[in-house]
Parts: C-alpha cells; structure tokens; sequence
DNA sequence: CTGAAAGCGCTTACAG
DNA sequence: CTGAAAGCGCTTACAG
C-alpha cells in the first residue's frame, strides 16, 4: 500500500539512494551491474517514480497547461486529441484547464502558475495583456492557438483566415451571384473579424456591398441568422458563415425554407469539420490545417522552454478551399472577374 | 524572474517561513496581523504557492487523471469540458490523458502513477484487471465512465444501455415494421453488447429475428452498414444503431438511395447528441443521462478519494427516449404489443 | 563508479 | 500565537 520509493530499493540493495537515483536515471556513469540490480529491483516491487520530487528538484515539471473553451464544438476536440497525444509521445504531460468562451482565462492562471506548468498553450480563449506580462515574469512561455493578442505580445498561430476571406470572396465572385451577406461569429474573436474583414473587403473592391448578421459560432445562430436573411426583401444568394457549425445551421434554416442551397442560393462555411461532409450537407468550405498548425504550435511552445524567452512568434498558416455542392455550379457565361 | 516563495516572504517580514505557511493556509490559529501582513505582501509580490512541493509534504496531489479515447466522437467533448470544469470548482485539477480506443490503457497508467493523481477517470477505453489491481494496491480510486469491467471489479457509472435497447425495441414494435436490424458499434464494447443483446432479446421474444451489420461507432461505419442492408433483398425497415453518429450515417446512405427516411424506413440511434436534433436529420432516439452520469461518476470518485477504498460500485442510470422525425407514425391500427 | 549531503518549497507535529 | 526542525522523494554537485 505504502508506495515505494527510491529509499526502499537502496535498502533491500545496501546500497545508496543516490546510487538507486542514478541507476534509474540511466544516463550518468554507473556500473552496468549495479545498474541491472537496481532496475530488475524496482521492476519487481513495482517501483515508480514521484513526478512532484523530481519537479521540485529539478525545477521543472514537463507539465504543459492546456486552456480550451468551445470544447464542444466540433474543431476543437480534434485539436485537444492531437495536441495530447504528441505531448505525450514528447514526454510531456498535460494538465488541462477549461474555460467558457466569454471569458478571459485571467482566474485560471494562478492555478496554472501554481502547478508550475512548463508551458502554456491556450486555444480559444483570450488572455489579457496583465497575464501576459505575469506570465512573462514567471518565465513560462505561451502560445495561443487560432487567435493572436492584439498588442502581438504573446506568440501565436492562426489559420490565415484573412486569406482564407478573400479566397472566399473571390470564390463566390466568380460564380456571379449578386447579393452578398455574411453571417458572423462572436465579435470579439481576431477569428471573426479576419475572415469577415477580408471578405468584405474583396467584395467592397468589386463592387459589392455585404449585408452582415450577427451570430456566435453555433447551430443555433446559424439557423436564426439564415431566417432573418431570408426575411429580407433584398436576401443575399452568397453567403459566407464564420465557420462550418454556423454555415450547416443556414443550411437547415434555408431547406427548411424551401431555398435549395447549391442552387437558388450559395453557402460557404469555415473548419472543415467532419460535418461539413457529411451527405446531407456537403458543404463547400475552407479546411484548416490543423495539423500544421498543432505541430507549429509545439514547436514555437517547445522551443522556448528550452531556449527561454526569444520575443513572440506570430505563424499564420493558409486553409485550403474544399470545393464541394454549397455552392452554385459555374455557369459558363459567368460575367469576368477580377481578382 | 525567480519564482517568489515562502521563505522570501518570511525574510521580507522578519518572520518563520512557518508562520507564512500558517498565515497562507487560512485556517490555523495565527494573528489576524500578522495574517493580513503576510497576505498583503503576497500579493503584492505576486507570490504563487508551489502545488508540487505541497503536494510532496501532504501526500495528496489534488490532481484527477482522466483517460479518453474518442476525444472526437461528439459525446466526449461535452463529458470532458463538464468534468473538468465541475471539478476545477471543487479544488482538483485534471491530468489529461488520450488513448486509441482499440487499446487499453496500461501503457498510460504508470503516467498517471507518477505524477500521483489521487484519483483516476477513465472513459472509453478499457482497464486491463492487472491494471486495476496495480491501481488498487497504489491506493488510487478509479471509476469507469460509460463502461465496465468484465470482472466488475472497478467502480463504474453507465447509461442503462440494456434498458435502452429494450425501450427502443419497444417502440419500434409499437409501430408494426415487418424486419428489424441492428448496425453495430465496437464488438469489444460493453456498451455495444448492452444495447446489442438487450434489442435483439425483446425483438426475439416478440417472434422476431434480428438483422446485424457490423460497425464501429463512426459515420463511415453507419453509411456503409446502410448501404449493405439496402442491398439485400429483405432489407429492413427498423434499423437501431449503436449510436447516433452511425444512424446519421446510415441517414445519409438511406437518402442517398433514395429511400424515405421516417417514412419508408425507421431509424434510431442512441446518445442524442447536439446533431441528431438537427434539421437534416431529426433523429430519434436515446438520450444518455450525461449530467448525472457525470455527477455520479465524481460522486464515487471523490468519495473514495476521502474514505479509503470501499469495494466497487457500479451505477446505471436510465436514458430518456426522445421521439423526433426518424420513426414511422403510429398506425392507427397498429397490431398489439405486449411488453 | 559510489556515497554523503544539500536543496527544491512546502506542511505540520512539537515546544514554548 | 510563533519558531525551529523534520520530512515529503527526488536530483545533483562535491568528494573520494
């Protein structure tokens, strides 16, 4: 019951606990034999080592804290899943922090702090710029994940989702449709307002005007947004949404209107979520290339934990259009496009 | 840079680094002074408790492992942000580890070990009892989520998937089908068996046979289970699924086909998870019980966390049937049932 | 190659 | 109410 520890071993061995340490640590000079008697011993009894002794000795933890919100919605998971599993292979642990989406994850960084996580990786969530400097002054790197600080203090990657905006808008150009909206995210995410300010632009240069509807990243507010569109005199036929969630609620709300969507009107969304291609859907989108940016993300968060501070390190990754039915078929006498 | 600890603090008041701990621990008997003079300056110089040092000198680490697989499957999001985020307010922090669902945990379990959780969560994934019996002899309490142990040996909360199975029977019963199907999950599964065995049981009774298609809790799965059964030449009309990303699956294939989903045809999945509630697919089905699951599950945990071991515990807790758009209309003549 | 010892930063009897 | 001291279980110079 009682755990054993290094102590045990050097007793039942006679010989020292520094010794048992060395040996399990398997890199310093150490007698082969002595080596083989302490390992086969600490196989035997079970033997495990206290990670909180080691950090404590060594100053460090191999803890990296993980602050997610939006768990639920379906991009994030995958991410969570990935980041994990290569920390893991890595040697690193996770201690994971969840936070709803509103919020500043200010209050859960003493608790970060405390556990003396190595290194912080926050995605979707915000951090202020106070805890950002705490965190600076503890010397424990951070990035954030698909957002980036507005100050650019903090390391971050992204989704080039001004890029993936224009694509977009240039996309739906193409295809002549003649009323434009877009149907947002929450407002205060960079997320948001890069795909939407991008877009709106494209569309601006061409002569377009864009009709915007309020929404929040959800199902919900893409079927309400969809229906308040379709209550419009002037209804849009091109619609962007700021991501797959949002786009597959438009669609809902658009069938259940009676407008077939790929046909009467275009829909485009933003992930690539698994949803997006699923049958009664199919939606057109841009996919984010998560797994470059998860393994970006680890190699900026990785790299200054081990070379301490270097400034930040802002990475924006482009998405690639999945062209799918959502989206009206080029018609052949489509009228020149500019881009 | 340097961390601030409590011997600083001591120092800076020309106090006992015993005192500081006392004054910081809130409860002892101590001065108000003197309390209020150390809480001041800790603050002030931004001082942080160091978890691991505490939880070397307390032999508790106040850390809850969990273990997922399936990170991805739209279940587990919602399980793992409402865990973390009940027990981040109860005082514990989650150490999070992820697996394939087709192993066992055993290679991630000396992990755990290590970094002394004081406690274990393990959903989808499967304890080998070797495992359990290490984890018992290490002290620590561990409750499967959503599954149990052959051997019943660990404490484990479930959704009454045998109940469920026979609810759904039921119904599909009450709506006179002539041939009746199961697409199924995992083989390995518990929770595939229960809602497997306990379908066909009350369909057999009833003087039915039971059609199975083999599957494995994913869309893909679910699409070409459909596929195979629409081909047959007694296809069937009332097909359950082990769980709803399947039926959506199977939706899709259904459609696809051309057949009438609700009207030709009846499909049920289990779980209710946010998209079977969605436009396209209005799906009936089984909704799991996950709040009181999940409360359930921290229940036993952190009850066996406080008093010691006190043998396993298994739960089961009854899902709710909620009737959407996936099932035929009840006939008004509809042949009798008995149940 | 091995041992004795200090130290990581706390908590908590034990005295006073 | 406070302090001196031991102890949690490791790692790692420092001698030898």
């Amino acid at each position: 019951m009682a755990r054993v520890t290094s102590v045990d071993l050097a007793q039942e061995l006679g010989i020292s606990q520094s010794t048992v340490s060395r040996a399990l640590s398997n890199d310093v000079r150490i007698a082969v034999k002595t080596r083989e008697k302490v390992q086969h011993l600490a196989l035997k009894l079970g033997y495990t080592p206290n990670a909180m002794a080691r950090s404590l000795s060594t100053q460090q933890s191999k803890l990296i804290g993980i602050v997610m919100s939006e768990m639920t919605s379906p991009f994030y998971p995958f991410v969570l899943e990935k980041l994990t599993s290569k920390l893991h292979t890595l040697g690193w642990r996770v201690l994971l922090f969840s936070t709803d989406a509103e919020h500043e994850v200010d209050d859960l960084l003493p608790l970060v702090l405390e556990y003396q996580c190595d290194g912080l990786l926050i995605a979707s969530a915000r951090l202020s710029s106070h805890m950002a400097e705490t965190l600076s002054r503890h010397g424990t790197p951070v990035v954030l994940f698909n957002r980036y600080a507005a100050d650019a203090s903090s390391s971050a990657v992204c989704c080039d989702n001004r890029g993936g905006g224009r694509t977009i808008a240039d996309y739906l150009l193409g295809r002549s449709h003649s009323r434009y909206a877009y149907i947002a995210g929450r407002e205060n995410t960079s997320t948001n307002r890069d795909r939407e300010s991008s877009y709106t632009l494209r569309l601006e240069q061409a002569g377009f005007m864009v009709q915007h509807e309020a929404g929040n990243f959800t199902y919900e507010a893409g079927f309400a947004a969809m229906q308040r569109l379709l209550a419009r005199s002037d209804a849009p036929d091109a619609i962007f949404c700021a991501n797959d969630i949002t786009a597959i609620g438009a669609i809902d709300a658009a069938r259940e209107a009676g407008v077939q969507v790929g046909t009467d009107i275009s829909i485009v969304g933003f992930d690539d979520i698994p949803m997006a291609a699923w049958g009664a859907y199919n939606l057109t989108t841009i996919r984010q290339p998560v797994e470059t940016m998860i393994d970006s993300s680890l190699q900026i968060l990785l790299e200054a934990i081990e070379n301490a501070p270097l400034g930040s390190n802002l990475r924006f990754i482009p998405g690639v259009l999945i062209e799918r039915g959502s989206v009206k078929a080029l018609k052949t006498r489509a009228k020149k496009v500019k881009s």
